[in-house]
DNA sequence: ATATACACGACTAAATTAGTCGTAAATAGT
DNA sequence: ACTATTTACGACTAATTTAGTCGTGTATAT
């Protein structure tokens, strides 16, 4: 139904939460999840992958938390969204390519372009859109 | 995952090759699974919808099938997802409004800025396009 | 030391999607 | 009228994906 997974959302509502703070500033999962009434698990599954790809930065210990530490204008949607919902196709024949309509498939060219319209929105996207 | 669903999938199979049928020529749902290798019943389904939505017109008995209505150019993927997978939006919140984070949420703008960027995407593009 | 906060894998539950089955209704050909 | 073919459609089961939880470990400020 193309919808993004609430992993996603989740994580989009902390970004935005981390771009509004003040320079220096930390916030800790359990401050997003309250605040926004989200799992705190699941927000922070979100959060420690993209720690892991250095979207954000993570301090360990008390008054630990995490903060951004790219110009979130750097911060793409594309890049965001396969970090946490994986490679972004409409298609799985998009990435993975053990179709079984080898031969037959008829669809192939025109879904590609559709897949490639829906990337170039997101690539073109950035976390610093999110934020206005 | 911002996938479409195998049905809309087989369905837009099924639409080119409706599309390349010569005038008052008609292809039935086993034709069509049995070329392109789809579960017969599930591509039926598909069919069924976009046959009461009139988007293409079923003939039935011995001889019977489905072939294109109109214009393929009049068709477009907006609808066409719509029929088949339900109302397009990337999140919940963009149709059904009873959202818990009432409140809170920080990202309603930005999400309904993504939501129709992609459905203008769907909106231009139409089964001609597919066609090609 | 201890309390706080991130890291991470394993697990269960819920929801969605995929696919099947049985039955009905229309119709062309005989 | 009978039969074979084909669409129509709802109910059902199975598979997959997503959502959410839990337990345990590691770093660190106080």
């Amino acid at each position: 139904m193309l919808k993004i997974t609430r992993k996603a959302e989740y994580a989009l509502i902390a970004l935005r939460h981390l771009n509004g703070l003040k320079d220096g500033e930390l916030a800790t999962v359990k401050d997003i999840s309250t605040q926004y009434e989200i799992p705190q698990e699941l927000l922070a599954k979100a959060l420690q992958q993209l720690a892991r790809e250095k979207v954000i930065d993570a301090t360990k210990g008390p008054s630990g938390g995490y903060k951004l530490v790219r110009d979130p204008s750097t911060i793409n949607m594309t890049k965001f969204f396969e970090i946490l919902e994986g490679p972004m196709g409409i298609m799985d024949c998009y990435f993975d390519s053990d179709c079984n309509q080898l031969s037959g498939c008829n669809i192939r060219t025109p879904i590609n372009r559709i897949n490639d319209s829906i990337r170039t929105i997101f690539d073109k996207m950035t976390l610093a859109d999110i934020t206005y």
